[in-house]
DNA sequence: CTGTCTGCAAAACTTTTGCAAGAGA
DNA sequence: TCTCTTGCAAAAGTTTTGCAGACAG
């Protein structure tokens, strides 16, 4: 998490301005453990917030993300995205039942690519495809009990 | 492509009829070269089988995907998910500009997540996560051309 | 026959947009 | 002051649902 002034600057080296409803919406995404989707993070912005409105928490986890201090994590189906205050690549783990997702704590490897063949970097090549990152998600099942204590709201949508 | 006995004993054993429109879409999503959305596959299955509704290709296509037999990738945003019909896990790429997915020729790796280092058992073992799978994406773009000249409908939406 | 499936229309939801008023620099 | 942002309401777009009639087994 940064702090107020370098989000200011961050947002204003983008052309954007430093709001009180930008600042909130940040720190209620940098601090949250879970992943919230927007109306989890509109509901816990109006807490120090009321007259915040939900398009405008939408209008913020847009221009957060696209200044890289957000990261958007779609489920499908019917699921609303999740948001992710860490701006460093990480892997996710992904409860197929709940739709919930949680860091996975081990370092980020940008070689891990490596260890799918060599082939691969030709056929890219070939295809034309410019590789800038890639996403790793775990998919899996929560046994029984909470998958984090310490999270805000662990809800089970749906 | 499973062959039409196979599908009809797929979905039978699942409790599920094996229709008509069943059939259509789920030829249609296993010929596909490229990812189509939900719409996508009701134009494309509406040439042989006009009278088909969208909310019966959206109900099919959750069928398919219950079973295993269809696959479901979801950009996130505003934009619609994608369906695959290849059965066994396999990599994709993912162009950021216009959400264009296609299948990475690369023989999947089960065992691609022993590189991400020895503590992540013990960890997922004492978060009580049970992994069933993994999902790997790459990102980036294509430089200019065509991704796949053969692909059947090369749209470029939003 | 019986339970499942289809097609249609309507609804549900998430996300975006238009615009007048408000606020940052 | 000038532009960007907010809040509200409405719209857009995707996906789901309810239900009467059709169909598979």
């Amino acid at each position: 998490m940064i702090d107020r002034e370098s989000l200011k600057q961050s947002l204003e080296s983008a052309g954007l301005r430093y709001t009180r409803q930008r600042r909130a919406v940040y720190e209620t995404l940098a601090t949250a453990r879970d992943h919230p989707t927007a109306e989890d993070v509109f509901l816990r912005v109006r807490r120090t917030e009321p007259r915040i409105s939900l398009a405008t928490v939408y209008k913020t986890l847009d221009a957060l993300e696209s200044i890289g201090l957000a990261g958007r994590i779609s489920a499908g189906g019917d699921q609303p995205d999740r948001f992710d205050g860490r701006p460093d690549p990480h892997y996710h783990i992904r409860c197929l039942a709940t739709g919930q997702v949680a860091d996975l704590p081990v370092a980020f490897d940008p070689d891990l690519l490596r260890h799918l063949g060599a082939d691969l970097d030709g056929w890219l090549r070939q295809a034309g495809f410019q590789v800038t990152g890639y996403r790793l998600e775990l998919l899996g099942d929560w046994q029984d009990t909470d998958p984090d204590p310490a999270a805000p709201a662990p809800d089970s949508r749906r």
